[in-house]
DNA sequence: GAGATATAGGGAGGCTACCTCACTAAGAGG
DNA sequence: CCTCTTAGTGAGGTAGCCTCCCTATATCTC
């Protein structure tokens, strides 16, 4: 073992992206348990609500009325369809969005957050960005932007 | 439809942790798949081989030869002792590992590589660092120092 | 019109990667 | 002997996905 090749310059960068990340998924879940929302959820709800996040409040504000069809959440979350159905299922259970017929395509469905469903996401997002510093804030701002830097252009190579 | 590709909302960290490692996870399964090997047994693999990573362990160089206590897998893949049971069961279902009783504590099972382990993991390894490129190879070898820099701070300061 | 084909959503079922809880067998200490 | 702890594991559960297949609707082609 440890042949004379290459050292190890990349010490295993996967290795430290699983590890990051595992940390900060447990960490989620645990912020979110008080909410009784998964991560997962979440995510979905964000997407529900905005378009995913960011004030992007200049956009048309219709897709927030009347809602996204479980195709175009799929794609921002970047699952499945099916998933995207299984996800929503369970945030309407609670209560947070609601599914109406797509008035325009009847095999449609849009799907919108309640306000119950607005305002535990703006709490959330809240209380998130308030911790934000847990995680990430071991990282200075400069290396935070780096960071992001170098994820977005993981995220956009493998597109 | 597209809107020209969702532009770099810079979304937040998490967000780009997430969408990243989902990226190479994907890809690591599909790197996996001919060995068939799931990169959760992958990993527990290195992890019985050669304490992973990391050029040598202070500890005794014996653990190597004589194996891993479950237990001490558990630790280093940090899962639940429980979870190391489960993903041990099916290296040794694929003879690329074996329980040995330990010879001080008839307690515990000592956890070795077979030959086949060995030759599987290294291959495993070769062909890895091979498709590094795939992955990361979007980044210069400068900005992947750095991004494994940033993930080991934050590794170590959730600690 | 009549098909053919594509698309939206969902039912059924599977998978991985974990978890906890409770148990047994064994060591450690008194 | 008795208790207290530790190592492993059986039982059972969960989140976060997946594919395969089906129906209802839309749309395109003749």
């Amino acid at each position: 073992m440890t042949a004379a090749g290459p050292p190890a310059e990349t010490p295993d960068l996967g290795d430290l992206m699983h590890a990051a990340f595992r940390r900060l998924r447990h960490r989620w879940s645990h912020q979110l348990a008080p909410f009784e929302l998964t991560p997962y959820q979440f995510r979905a709800l964000g997407t529900v609500g905005g378009g995913g996040h960011g004030p992007s409040h200049h956009e048309h504000e219709r897709t927030a009325e009347e809602g996204l069809r479980l195709k175009d959440i799929a794609e921002r979350l970047r699952i499945a369809p099916r998933s995207a159905t299984e996800v929503i299922d369970q945030l309407q259970a609670k209560g947070l969005v609601e599914r109406r017929p797509d008035p325009a395509d009847r095999r449609a469905t849009r799907i919108s957050l309640t306000p119950v469903g607005l305002a535990l996401r703006d709490e959330v997002r809240e209380a998130r960005r308030r911790e934000a510093g847990d995680y990430f804030a071991v990282l200075s701002q400069r290396d935070r932007a780096e960071l992001a830097r170098l994820l977005g252009e993981l995220v956009r190579g493998q597109e």
